[in-house]
DNA sequence: TTGTATGCGTTATCAC
DNA sequence: GTGATAACGCATACAA
């Protein structure tokens, strides 16, 4: 049923049955009240690809993230798609694996779909490039995750949305020092390069404060699928202190470690990074550098939609780390806004 | 940048181009080659409102989730998106919110796209009424929460894929009995559909098996997120064991109990729902009844391409549930399929 | 093989 | 206030 059929039904012409639908341009009160009544009788919905045609706009905005699944991508899809609704926009929202090919696909569908703005999230597409490649000026980038971040004159171009990594892995190494650890470890998950940056800031950090030296320990991408596996890289003797990648590692390791006996925090504390909600429902509740996710997603989203109407991206923003203590530490439970 | 730019800059014209990029009607060689250049140097992208609009097909999928942060969701939306790109799909995944209204907005927005086949997961909308107010015959139904399940001649329609929870919580019930635990409680979350017809379901169970009377207890919907919360419900004397209604309630209550000195599985058993990932990295790890999440999101997907083509819906399924043994009750870790 | 012309459903610019 | 009509970008039936 398109709109031809309720302007004929109606006995209207279609540019008359057009205005009385969107309330648009002037219409007197009868025909509108007429045509409305036969459009919902006819169960009509307008197509959203005729009309992103005839306006030229698709009122519609994207996102690529890495996967569903992932608690922290989760979170900031959900703020991402909340306010993109409350603004009009509908969200598109594709998974790039994390991978540059996959994240290449994504880009492309949102381009094929004509999203006015796209939000990417820890990519691994340069924002730069991709801005210059797809003439694309309303684009965000959410805690960037390629190789130009570990630049050293690596600065965050307009439209970044970051979590301040180097601050938040100091904190947390401080705090730790402060609690009497001497020797921590960091363990890290694949060889992206954010990972990258919190192990080299970890690394800096303690040299810096004259404690022991990091030790570095890596696991695959998803080895906390596999019981067991994570542990397994924590050999004795054991580390004071755990610093992990983020929290889904952190988890799979309290779960590794208390399965062979080792008590955290008694043994071993465990510090996770992100403040997933399932952070607070392990036992012990896990000690996190929580990131303002769901915010994050807020924020690309009215960036974005900022950006569409100014033709004007705004300035990189630097979110602060909040250093949510529980009980995966010894500290006494406490919460440490912009740490 | 058009199909009419690229057409003009290899001096052809526009149907020719536009075949010699699908590789569709008889093209020769050369032209084609010559206007597959011409387009990636002035990095044509294809309009797809416009292409929709001229063929007549979106080649979209839409799926209604609740929240892409509960992982039940994020894990269907996986397997369903894998499958809809695999099939030359594009998925647009809507939240719903788990509300009347928040569905019908999502389902709005599907059709406006002119989505080709569409998925309710977990929805409060009565699959029936949307065939027949949408005229949409492309329309599966994962793990229905309307009214209607609860219905005593309730018969899910073609297209319903769905979990089968009553002999989930009956081999759930049959497990803990089996273990010798005669006082069981049922932890449910908000009082929606599926929640209710499990507890009925352990009741009647219960009843059957001559044990104590169930002891149903239930929370709000998000209590989870509150520290303490989903422990507060559990009063003295402590039942035996406790099945929840998904694995989040299940893993704050382990958080709970824990914290306020309950053991378990000494004092307690626990027993989840879903299978979620984080159910496995928790101390102790969760037993749970698991389903086949991804599976249910990759079979809607590909359920609605075959719809599509052939334009009916295959007889509902009804997928066995795998009652996954861990730790947080006392008997020896295993998996039992089909349980 | 290639070009011309038309339609897809909607909005918008005009006359009336 | 209302009704023709021309785009919007692409695909295809048909003519050449």
């Amino acid at each position: 049923v398109t709109l031809a059929d309720v302007a004929a039904s109606a006995g209207v012409s279609q540019a008359t049955a057009s205005r009385a639908l969107r309330g648009h341009g002037r219409i007197s009160g009868p025909t509108r009240q007429l045509v409305q009544e036969v459009a919902a009788r006819l169960r009509y919905v307008p197509n959203a690809a005729a009309r992103s045609l005839a306006i030229r706009r698709t009122r519609t905005l994207g996102l690529i993230l890495v996967d569903f699944a992932d608690p922290f991508h989760a979170q900031v899809a959900t703020g991402f798609e909340a306010v993109a609704a409350a603004a009009g926009y509908t969200a598109i929202i594709v998974p790039g694996a994390g991978k540059r090919r996959g994240e290449e696909r994504a880009m492309n569908v949102l381009i094929e779909y004509g999203a006015e703005g796209i939000a990417q999230a820890a990519s691994v597409l340069d924002p730069m490039d991709v801005r210059r490649e797809a003439s694309l000026e309303a684009l965000v980038s959410i805690q960037p995750d390629h190789r130009g971040i570990l630049s050293r004159q690596y600065r965050p171009p307009p439209g970044t949305i970051q979590f301040d990594d180097v601050s938040a892995v100091t904190d947390a190494i401080h705090y730790l020092l402060g609690l009497g650890y001497r020797e921590v470890a960091y363990v890290g998950a694949g060889n992206g390069p954010s990972q990258v940056l919190r192990r080299r800031t970890a690394t800096r950090v303690l040299r810096e404060a004259g404690a022991a030296p990091l030790r570095a320990l890596t696991v695959d991408r998803d080895a906390w699928r596999t019981p067991g596996a994570v542990g397994s890289v924590i050999s004795r003797p054991l580390p004071q202190a755990i610093l992990c990648y983020d929290d889904t590692l952190a988890l799979a390791l309290l779960h590794d470690l208390q399965a062979a006996g080792v008590s955290v925090p008694g043994d071993i504390a465990v510090v996770g990074f992100d403040g997933i909600p399932y952070a607070a429902l392990s036992t012990p509740a896990l000690t996190t550098l929580a990131a303002p996710m769901v915010e994050m997603g807020r924020m690309a989203a009215s960036t974005l939609v900022q950006a569409i109407s100014t033709g004007r991206l705004p300035p990189p923003v630097l979110l602060p780390a909040t250093l949510i203590v529980r009980d995966s530490t010894q500290g006494d439970p406490r919460i440490v806004p912009n740490a």
